[in-house]
DNA sequence: ATTTTTAATAATATATGATATTTTTAAAAT
DNA sequence: ATTTTAAAAATATCATATATTATTAAAAAT
Protein backbone atom coordinates (compact mmCIF):
# COMPACT_ATOMS: atom_id res chain seq x y z
CA UNK A 1 0.00 0.00 0.00
CA UNK A 2 1.34 3.60 -0.32
CA UNK A 3 0.09 5.11 2.29
CA UNK A 4 0.44 2.25 5.00
CA UNK A 5 3.24 4.77 6.62
CA UNK A 6 0.85 7.81 7.48
CA UNK A 7 -0.84 8.11 10.57
CA UNK A 8 -3.09 6.80 12.12
CA UNK A 9 -4.64 10.25 12.57
CA UNK A 10 -4.35 10.80 8.82
CA UNK A 11 -5.90 7.26 7.58
CA UNK A 12 -8.68 7.92 9.94
CA UNK A 13 -9.07 11.17 8.37
CA UNK A 14 -9.20 10.42 4.89
CA UNK A 15 -11.46 7.06 5.87
CA UNK A 16 -14.81 9.76 7.76
CA UNK A 17 -13.99 12.15 4.80
CA UNK A 18 -14.62 9.29 2.04
CA UNK A 19 -17.43 8.09 4.44
CA UNK A 20 -19.13 11.35 4.41
CA UNK A 21 -18.48 12.09 0.47
CA UNK A 22 -19.98 8.44 -0.24
CA UNK A 23 -22.64 9.07 1.91
CA UNK A 24 -22.27 6.25 4.85
CA UNK A 25 -22.06 8.53 7.05
CA UNK A 26 -25.62 10.39 6.37
CA UNK A 27 -26.00 13.89 6.77
CA UNK A 28 -26.81 15.11 9.80
CA UNK A 29 -25.77 11.88 11.40
CA UNK A 30 -24.93 13.16 15.11
CA UNK A 31 -21.08 11.87 15.68
CA UNK A 32 -20.69 10.14 19.29
CA UNK A 33 -17.02 10.20 20.02
CA UNK A 34 -17.73 6.75 21.63
CA UNK A 35 -19.30 5.35 18.65
CA UNK A 36 -16.75 6.62 16.35
CA UNK A 37 -14.55 5.56 18.84
CA UNK A 38 -15.60 1.74 18.06
CA UNK A 39 -15.85 1.78 14.31
CA UNK A 40 -12.76 3.24 13.41
CA UNK A 41 -10.88 1.70 16.36
CA UNK A 42 -9.37 5.12 17.50
CA UNK A 43 -9.32 7.17 20.24
CA UNK A 44 -11.31 10.12 21.30
CA UNK A 45 -8.25 12.77 21.51
CA UNK A 46 -7.42 11.48 17.93
CA UNK A 47 -10.91 11.40 16.75
CA UNK A 48 -11.55 14.97 18.18
CA UNK A 49 -8.69 16.09 16.29
CA UNK A 50 -9.89 15.32 12.89
CA UNK A 51 -13.56 15.86 13.32
CA UNK A 52 -11.93 19.67 14.36
CA UNK A 53 -10.06 19.58 10.73
CA UNK A 54 -13.56 18.63 8.88
CA UNK A 55 -14.98 21.11 10.34
CA UNK A 56 -12.70 23.59 8.93
CA UNK A 57 -13.20 21.66 6.09
CA UNK A 58 -16.93 21.93 5.77
CA UNK A 59 -17.65 18.55 6.13
CA UNK A 60 -19.10 18.26 9.51
CA UNK A 61 -20.66 20.67 12.00
CA UNK A 62 -19.55 21.56 15.60
CA UNK A 63 -21.04 22.81 18.28
CA UNK A 64 -20.44 23.73 21.17
CA UNK A 65 -20.87 21.85 24.16
CA UNK A 66 -23.23 19.71 22.13
CA UNK A 67 -20.53 18.13 19.82
CA UNK A 68 -20.42 16.81 15.98
CA UNK A 69 -22.61 16.76 13.33
CA UNK A 70 -22.35 15.26 9.46
CA UNK A 71 -23.42 18.81 7.70
CA UNK A 72 -26.64 18.65 6.21
CA UNK A 73 -27.35 18.82 2.65
CA UNK A 74 -30.13 21.17 0.87
CA UNK A 75 -30.71 22.18 -2.64
CA UNK A 76 -30.44 25.74 -1.97
CA UNK A 77 -26.73 24.17 -0.64
CA UNK A 78 -26.08 22.19 -3.76
CA UNK A 79 -27.01 25.39 -6.00
CA UNK A 80 -24.94 27.39 -4.00
CA UNK A 81 -21.78 24.88 -4.14
CA UNK A 82 -22.38 24.43 -8.48
CA UNK A 83 -22.30 28.27 -8.60
CA UNK A 84 -19.32 28.62 -6.72
CA UNK A 85 -17.33 25.84 -8.38
CA UNK A 86 -18.49 27.32 -11.90
CA UNK A 87 -16.64 30.98 -10.32
CA UNK A 88 -14.16 29.00 -9.01
CA UNK A 89 -12.77 26.63 -12.22
CA UNK A 90 -13.70 28.91 -14.48
CA UNK A 91 -11.08 31.46 -13.23
CA UNK A 92 -8.54 28.52 -12.53
CA UNK A 93 -9.20 27.78 -15.94
CA UNK A 94 -8.72 30.95 -17.53
CA UNK A 95 -5.23 30.91 -15.82
CA UNK A 96 -4.41 27.45 -16.30
CA UNK A 97 -4.57 28.86 -20.51
CA UNK A 98 -2.61 31.63 -20.13
CA UNK A 99 0.45 29.55 -19.06
CA UNK A 100 -0.64 26.46 -21.39
CA UNK A 101 2.31 24.59 -22.39
CA UNK A 102 3.06 20.98 -24.08
CA UNK A 103 3.72 19.14 -20.57
CA UNK A 104 0.17 20.29 -19.42
CA UNK A 105 -1.74 19.80 -22.52
CA UNK A 106 0.23 16.05 -22.37
CA UNK A 107 -1.20 15.47 -19.02
CA UNK A 108 -5.10 17.13 -19.63
CA UNK A 109 -4.80 14.45 -22.97
CA UNK A 110 -4.03 11.59 -20.54
CA UNK A 111 -6.36 12.25 -17.74
CA UNK A 112 -9.36 12.75 -20.68
CA UNK A 113 -8.27 9.44 -21.78
CA UNK A 114 -8.98 7.64 -19.07
CA UNK A 115 -11.90 9.34 -18.27
CA UNK A 116 -13.18 8.39 -21.48
CA UNK A 117 -12.80 5.20 -21.48
CA UNK A 118 -15.07 4.56 -18.35
CA UNK A 119 -17.81 6.94 -19.58
CA UNK A 120 -17.76 4.57 -22.54
CA UNK A 121 -17.96 1.35 -20.05
CA UNK A 122 -20.52 3.09 -17.88
CA UNK A 123 -22.70 3.71 -21.11
CA UNK A 124 -22.36 -0.13 -22.45
CA UNK A 125 -22.99 -1.67 -19.16
CA UNK A 126 -24.92 0.64 -16.41
CA UNK A 127 -23.95 -1.69 -13.67
CA UNK A 128 -19.87 -0.84 -13.73
CA UNK A 129 -18.81 0.78 -10.51
CA UNK A 130 -19.20 4.49 -10.47
CA UNK A 131 -16.63 4.94 -7.91
CA UNK A 132 -13.96 4.70 -10.69
CA UNK A 133 -15.71 6.90 -12.89
CA UNK A 134 -15.87 9.80 -10.49
CA UNK A 135 -12.67 9.37 -9.53
CA UNK A 136 -11.63 9.77 -13.38
CA UNK A 137 -13.43 12.79 -13.67
CA UNK A 138 -11.82 14.28 -10.39
CA UNK A 139 -8.68 13.62 -11.99
CA UNK A 140 -9.66 15.69 -15.48
CA UNK A 141 -11.13 18.37 -13.44
CA UNK A 142 -8.26 18.73 -11.18
CA UNK A 143 -5.94 18.68 -14.20
CA UNK A 144 -7.92 21.23 -15.90
CA UNK A 145 -7.08 24.08 -13.14
CA UNK A 146 -3.37 22.41 -11.75
CA UNK A 147 -1.98 24.56 -14.60
CA UNK A 148 -3.51 27.88 -13.21
CA UNK A 149 -0.16 28.59 -10.95
CA UNK A 150 -2.12 29.65 -7.80
CA UNK A 151 -1.85 26.97 -4.93
CA UNK A 152 -4.55 29.40 -3.30
CA UNK A 153 -6.86 28.60 -5.61
CA UNK A 154 -5.63 25.08 -6.59
CA UNK A 155 -6.54 24.01 -3.08
CA UNK A 156 -10.23 26.13 -2.73
CA UNK A 157 -11.05 24.10 -6.22
CA UNK A 158 -10.37 20.85 -4.73
CA UNK A 159 -12.30 21.84 -1.21
CA UNK A 160 -14.91 22.85 -3.58
CA UNK A 161 -15.16 19.82 -5.87
CA UNK A 162 -15.11 17.20 -2.89
CA UNK A 163 -18.45 19.52 -1.41
CA UNK A 164 -19.67 18.71 -5.37
CA UNK A 165 -18.70 15.47 -5.52
CA UNK A 166 -20.49 14.69 -2.23
CA UNK A 167 -23.68 15.92 -4.17
CA UNK A 168 -22.95 14.03 -6.97
CA UNK A 169 -22.45 10.78 -4.96
CA UNK A 170 -25.60 11.37 -2.79
CA UNK A 171 -28.30 12.22 -5.29
CA UNK A 172 -26.89 12.66 -9.09
CA UNK A 173 -26.57 9.83 -11.45
CA UNK A 174 -24.20 9.48 -14.56
CA UNK A 175 -26.05 11.35 -17.15
CA UNK A 176 -24.66 9.73 -20.25
CA UNK A 177 -23.72 11.14 -23.55
CA UNK A 178 -24.14 14.70 -22.71
CA UNK A 179 -21.47 14.79 -20.10
CA UNK A 180 -19.45 13.04 -22.77
CA UNK A 181 -19.64 15.16 -24.96
CA UNK A 182 -18.91 17.94 -22.46
CA UNK A 183 -15.88 16.84 -21.84
CA UNK A 184 -14.63 16.28 -25.10
CA UNK A 185 -15.23 19.78 -26.08
CA UNK A 186 -13.82 20.83 -22.63
CA UNK A 187 -10.24 19.39 -23.84
CA UNK A 188 -10.74 20.42 -27.48
CA UNK A 189 -11.37 24.08 -26.55
CA UNK A 190 -9.09 23.77 -23.69
CA UNK A 191 -6.00 22.45 -26.06
CA UNK A 192 -6.90 25.01 -28.52
CA UNK A 193 -6.82 27.79 -25.66
CA UNK A 194 -9.64 29.02 -26.18
CA UNK A 195 -11.20 30.35 -22.81
CA UNK A 196 -14.13 32.02 -24.41
CA UNK A 197 -15.84 28.67 -25.43
CA UNK A 198 -14.01 26.06 -22.65
CA UNK A 199 -15.51 28.27 -19.94
CA UNK A 200 -18.84 28.44 -21.72
CA UNK A 201 -19.41 24.51 -21.79
CA UNK A 202 -17.92 24.37 -18.66
CA UNK A 203 -20.57 26.31 -16.88
CA UNK A 204 -23.23 24.51 -19.21
CA UNK A 205 -21.21 21.34 -17.43
CA UNK A 206 -21.82 21.82 -14.14
CA UNK A 207 -25.17 23.46 -14.81
CA UNK A 208 -26.87 20.57 -16.35
CA UNK A 209 -25.47 18.55 -13.70
CA UNK A 210 -27.33 19.39 -10.96
CA UNK A 211 -30.65 19.79 -12.94
CA UNK A 212 -30.72 15.89 -12.28
CA UNK A 213 -30.69 16.34 -8.66
CA UNK A 214 -34.18 18.33 -7.93
CA UNK A 215 -36.35 15.63 -7.69
CA UNK A 216 -34.12 13.87 -5.39
CA UNK A 217 -34.74 16.54 -2.45
CA UNK B 1 -17.90 40.31 28.22
CA UNK B 2 -20.20 38.43 25.56
CA UNK B 3 -18.38 35.55 25.18
CA UNK B 4 -17.44 34.19 28.56
CA UNK B 5 -19.82 31.33 28.03
CA UNK B 6 -17.73 29.62 25.33
CA UNK B 7 -15.36 26.76 26.08
CA UNK B 8 -12.20 26.76 26.86
CA UNK B 9 -11.32 25.30 23.05
CA UNK B 10 -13.27 27.76 21.07
CA UNK B 11 -11.57 30.59 23.35
CA UNK B 12 -8.15 29.60 23.07
CA UNK B 13 -8.97 29.13 18.99
CA UNK B 14 -9.90 32.94 19.33
CA UNK B 15 -6.90 33.41 21.06
CA UNK B 16 -4.47 31.80 18.66
CA UNK B 17 -5.92 32.86 15.22
CA UNK B 18 -5.75 36.37 16.44
CA UNK B 19 -2.39 35.81 17.56
CA UNK B 20 -1.26 34.52 13.94
CA UNK B 21 -2.92 37.41 12.28
CA UNK B 22 -1.83 40.37 14.72
CA UNK B 23 1.67 39.21 13.77
CA UNK B 24 2.53 37.94 17.94
CA UNK B 25 3.03 34.18 15.97
CA UNK B 26 5.58 35.05 13.48
CA UNK B 27 5.47 33.10 10.25
CA UNK B 28 7.15 29.59 10.24
CA UNK B 29 7.29 29.94 14.15
CA UNK B 30 7.09 26.39 15.31
CA UNK B 31 3.71 25.68 17.65
CA UNK B 32 5.59 23.07 20.29
CA UNK B 33 2.70 21.89 21.84
CA UNK B 34 4.26 22.28 25.49
CA UNK B 35 5.53 25.94 24.91
CA UNK B 36 1.66 26.72 23.55
CA UNK B 37 1.13 24.91 26.76
CA UNK B 38 2.47 26.89 28.51
CA UNK B 39 1.61 30.11 27.33
CA UNK B 40 -2.01 29.80 26.91
CA UNK B 41 -2.97 27.97 29.75
CA UNK B 42 -4.63 24.56 28.51
CA UNK B 43 -3.79 20.75 27.70
CA UNK B 44 -2.34 19.75 24.91
CA UNK B 45 -5.35 17.54 23.21
CA UNK B 46 -6.96 20.54 23.43
CA UNK B 47 -4.60 22.38 22.00
CA UNK B 48 -3.88 20.16 18.82
CA UNK B 49 -8.11 19.92 18.73
CA UNK B 50 -7.26 23.71 18.29
CA UNK B 51 -4.30 23.85 16.05
CA UNK B 52 -5.96 21.07 13.48
CA UNK B 53 -9.03 23.28 12.70
CA UNK B 54 -6.59 25.90 12.26
CA UNK B 55 -4.96 23.70 9.93
CA UNK B 56 -8.06 23.64 7.87
CA UNK B 57 -8.27 27.20 7.22
CA UNK B 58 -4.68 27.90 6.03
CA UNK B 59 -3.62 29.43 9.43
CA UNK B 60 -1.57 26.59 10.36
CA UNK B 61 0.52 24.13 8.65
CA UNK B 62 0.85 20.42 9.55
CA UNK B 63 3.28 18.12 8.65
CA UNK B 64 3.36 14.58 9.87
CA UNK B 65 5.00 13.34 13.09
CA UNK B 66 6.88 17.15 12.72
CA UNK B 67 4.04 18.85 13.93
CA UNK B 68 2.36 22.50 13.73
CA UNK B 69 4.12 25.94 12.57
CA UNK B 70 2.49 29.13 11.26
CA UNK B 71 2.11 29.46 8.02
CA UNK B 72 4.22 31.14 6.22
CA UNK B 73 3.97 34.26 4.12
CA UNK B 74 5.74 35.59 0.29
CA UNK B 75 4.73 37.98 -1.71
CA UNK B 76 3.29 35.57 -4.37
CA UNK B 77 0.77 34.51 -2.11
CA UNK B 78 0.06 37.73 -0.83
CA UNK B 79 -0.79 38.02 -4.45
CA UNK B 80 -2.65 35.37 -4.58
CA UNK B 81 -4.93 35.87 -1.63
CA UNK B 82 -5.41 39.96 -3.24
CA UNK B 83 -6.49 38.14 -6.42
CA UNK B 84 -8.68 35.35 -5.01
CA UNK B 85 -10.31 38.04 -2.31
CA UNK B 86 -11.27 40.11 -5.92
CA UNK B 87 -12.85 37.03 -7.65
CA UNK B 88 -14.19 36.17 -4.53
CA UNK B 89 -15.94 39.92 -3.02
CA UNK B 90 -17.07 41.25 -6.51
CA UNK B 91 -18.55 38.00 -7.54
CA UNK B 92 -20.42 38.22 -4.31
CA UNK B 93 -21.17 42.24 -4.30
CA UNK B 94 -22.43 41.60 -7.66
CA UNK B 95 -25.58 39.25 -5.87
CA UNK B 96 -25.45 41.93 -3.10
CA UNK B 97 -26.60 44.69 -5.29
CA UNK B 98 -28.74 42.07 -6.85
CA UNK B 99 -30.84 41.73 -3.77
CA UNK B 100 -30.33 45.23 -2.39
CA UNK B 101 -33.28 46.37 -0.28
CA UNK B 102 -33.51 49.22 2.33
CA UNK B 103 -32.48 47.28 5.30
CA UNK B 104 -29.35 45.92 3.91
CA UNK B 105 -28.37 49.62 2.59
CA UNK B 106 -29.10 50.95 6.09
CA UNK B 107 -26.47 48.88 7.47
CA UNK B 108 -24.00 49.35 4.72
CA UNK B 109 -24.60 53.22 5.28
CA UNK B 110 -24.16 52.39 9.51
CA UNK B 111 -20.76 50.42 8.33
CA UNK B 112 -19.57 53.03 6.15
CA UNK B 113 -19.99 55.87 8.76
CA UNK B 114 -18.01 54.02 11.29
CA UNK B 115 -15.50 53.33 9.26
CA UNK B 116 -15.24 56.75 8.23
CA UNK B 117 -14.89 58.50 11.51
CA UNK B 118 -11.68 56.10 12.25
CA UNK B 119 -10.69 57.01 9.14
CA UNK B 120 -10.26 60.39 9.80
CA UNK B 121 -8.95 60.33 13.16
CA UNK B 122 -6.31 58.09 11.45
CA UNK B 123 -5.34 61.18 9.05
CA UNK B 124 -5.26 63.41 11.62
CA UNK B 125 -3.67 61.78 14.34
CA UNK B 126 -1.25 58.82 13.14
CA UNK B 127 -0.68 57.62 16.30
CA UNK B 128 -4.42 56.15 16.78
CA UNK B 129 -4.51 52.48 17.36
CA UNK B 130 -4.98 50.66 13.93
CA UNK B 131 -6.56 47.29 15.14
CA UNK B 132 -9.68 49.36 15.38
CA UNK B 133 -9.34 50.70 11.45
CA UNK B 134 -8.83 47.16 10.57
CA UNK B 135 -12.22 45.87 12.62
CA UNK B 136 -14.11 48.55 10.80
CA UNK B 137 -12.53 48.10 7.73
CA UNK B 138 -13.75 43.85 8.03
CA UNK B 139 -16.78 45.27 8.87
CA UNK B 140 -17.70 46.93 5.96
CA UNK B 141 -16.19 45.09 3.36
CA UNK B 142 -18.10 42.37 5.50
CA UNK B 143 -21.26 44.26 5.24
CA UNK B 144 -20.68 44.69 1.24
CA UNK B 145 -21.44 40.64 0.69
CA UNK B 146 -23.50 39.80 3.81
CA UNK B 147 -26.55 40.49 1.36
CA UNK B 148 -25.52 37.93 -1.71
CA UNK B 149 -27.61 35.20 -0.29
CA UNK B 150 -25.07 32.12 -0.19
CA UNK B 151 -23.83 31.06 3.00
CA UNK B 152 -20.86 29.23 1.09
CA UNK B 153 -20.12 32.94 -0.23
CA UNK B 154 -20.15 34.33 2.62
CA UNK B 155 -17.97 32.13 4.76
CA UNK B 156 -15.23 31.90 2.17
CA UNK B 157 -14.93 35.27 1.65
CA UNK B 158 -14.34 35.61 5.40
CA UNK B 159 -11.72 33.32 5.28
CA UNK B 160 -10.08 34.91 2.34
CA UNK B 161 -10.67 38.59 4.52
CA UNK B 162 -9.09 37.15 7.01
CA UNK B 163 -5.70 35.58 5.15
CA UNK B 164 -5.81 39.13 3.42
CA UNK B 165 -6.01 41.04 6.51
CA UNK B 166 -3.25 39.16 8.33
CA UNK B 167 -0.72 40.59 5.58
CA UNK B 168 -2.29 43.77 6.21
CA UNK B 169 -1.51 43.78 9.86
CA UNK B 170 2.49 42.25 9.32
CA UNK B 171 3.51 44.25 6.00
CA UNK B 172 0.49 46.74 5.10
CA UNK B 173 0.41 50.28 6.50
CA UNK B 174 -3.15 53.04 6.13
CA UNK B 175 -2.67 54.92 2.76
CA UNK B 176 -4.21 57.78 3.86
CA UNK B 177 -6.43 59.78 1.75
CA UNK B 178 -6.58 57.27 -1.52
CA UNK B 179 -8.59 54.49 0.76
CA UNK B 180 -10.76 56.40 2.26
CA UNK B 181 -12.19 57.90 -1.34
CA UNK B 182 -12.61 54.45 -2.59
CA UNK B 183 -14.36 53.54 0.00
CA UNK B 184 -16.72 55.91 -0.36
CA UNK B 185 -16.98 55.54 -4.02
CA UNK B 186 -17.59 51.81 -3.04
CA UNK B 187 -20.49 52.46 -1.13
CA UNK B 188 -21.93 55.24 -2.96
CA UNK B 189 -21.78 52.71 -6.30
CA UNK B 190 -23.27 49.91 -3.79
CA UNK B 191 -26.08 52.25 -2.87
CA UNK B 192 -26.70 53.13 -6.80
CA UNK B 193 -26.77 49.31 -7.42
CA UNK B 194 -24.30 49.92 -10.50
CA UNK B 195 -21.97 46.70 -9.90
CA UNK B 196 -20.06 47.80 -12.58
CA UNK B 197 -18.61 50.72 -11.34
CA UNK B 198 -18.94 49.48 -7.92
CA UNK B 199 -16.85 46.52 -9.31
CA UNK B 200 -14.18 48.27 -10.56
CA UNK B 201 -13.52 50.29 -7.53
CA UNK B 202 -13.58 46.96 -5.32
CA UNK B 203 -10.34 45.52 -7.53
CA UNK B 204 -8.88 49.14 -7.65
CA UNK B 205 -9.09 49.42 -3.93
CA UNK B 206 -8.14 45.76 -3.12
CA UNK B 207 -5.32 46.40 -6.22
CA UNK B 208 -3.86 49.49 -4.89
CA UNK B 209 -3.70 47.81 -1.26
CA UNK B 210 -1.00 45.46 -2.11
CA UNK B 211 1.55 48.04 -4.06
CA UNK B 212 2.30 49.34 -0.42
CA UNK B 213 3.69 45.88 0.66
CA UNK B 214 5.85 44.61 -1.89
CA UNK B 215 8.68 46.61 -0.41
CA UNK B 216 8.58 44.48 2.44
CA UNK B 217 9.07 41.22 1.38
C1' DA C 1 38.76 20.28 10.21
C1' DT C 2 34.88 18.54 8.21
C1' DT C 3 31.88 14.84 7.69
C1' DT C 4 29.65 10.78 9.39
C1' DT C 5 27.95 7.89 13.02
C1' DT C 6 26.05 7.17 17.41
C1' DA C 7 23.87 8.27 21.62
C1' DA C 8 20.97 11.28 24.31
C1' DT C 9 17.27 14.37 24.47
C1' DA C 10 13.09 16.40 23.09
C1' DA C 11 8.75 16.29 20.69
C1' DT C 12 5.07 14.07 18.58
C1' DA C 13 1.21 10.58 18.19
C1' DT C 14 -1.83 7.91 20.46
C1' DA C 15 -4.42 5.92 24.16
C1' DT C 16 -6.62 5.79 28.63
C1' DG C 17 -8.64 7.26 32.74
C1' DA C 18 -10.56 10.85 35.69
C1' DT C 19 -13.54 14.83 36.67
C1' DA C 20 -16.70 18.57 35.96
C1' DT C 21 -20.19 20.25 33.18
C1' DT C 22 -23.87 20.03 29.96
C1' DT C 23 -27.39 17.51 27.16
C1' DT C 24 -30.51 14.29 26.50
C1' DT C 25 -33.78 10.92 27.99
C1' DA C 26 -37.19 9.10 30.79
C1' DA C 27 -40.26 9.34 34.64
C1' DA C 28 -43.25 11.87 37.60
C1' DA C 29 -46.21 15.61 38.58
C1' DT C 30 -49.11 19.21 37.41
C1' DA D 1 -50.38 17.82 27.02
C1' DT D 2 -46.95 20.44 29.29
C1' DT D 3 -43.77 21.23 32.78
C1' DT D 4 -40.64 19.57 36.41
C1' DT D 5 -37.39 16.50 38.17
C1' DA D 6 -34.16 12.73 38.36
C1' DA D 7 -31.07 9.63 36.01
C1' DA D 8 -28.16 8.52 32.30
C1' DA D 9 -25.31 9.69 28.52
C1' DA D 10 -22.19 12.65 26.19
C1' DT D 11 -19.08 16.36 25.93
C1' DA D 12 -14.98 19.21 27.41
C1' DT D 13 -10.90 19.27 29.57
C1' DC D 14 -6.82 17.70 31.75
C1' DA D 15 -3.19 14.61 33.28
C1' DT D 16 -0.48 10.85 32.58
C1' DA D 17 1.73 6.96 30.20
C1' DT D 18 4.00 4.71 26.22
C1' DA D 19 5.83 4.09 21.73
C1' DT D 20 7.64 6.28 17.92
C1' DT D 21 9.98 9.75 15.50
C1' DA D 22 12.93 14.14 15.20
C1' DT D 23 16.36 16.89 16.72
C1' DT D 24 20.46 17.90 18.94
C1' DA D 25 24.90 17.08 20.83
C1' DA D 26 28.78 14.23 21.44
C1' DA D 27 31.91 10.89 19.69
C1' DA D 28 34.17 8.63 16.06
C1' DA D 29 35.92 8.29 11.54
C1' DT D 30 37.54 10.02 7.48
Amino acid sequence: MIDSYKTVGENTYEMIKKDIIFGNLKPLKKLKLNELKNNYKTSISTLREILSRLSGDGFVVYEEQKGFYVSPVSESDLKEIANLRILIESHALKYSLENSNPDWEGSLLAAHHKLNLYENKLLKNKTEERSNWKRYDSEFHQTLVRNCNSKNLIELHKLIFDKYLRYQLLVLTFRGSGSIEEHKKLLDYSLERNFKKAQMVLEEHIQNGIIHANKSF
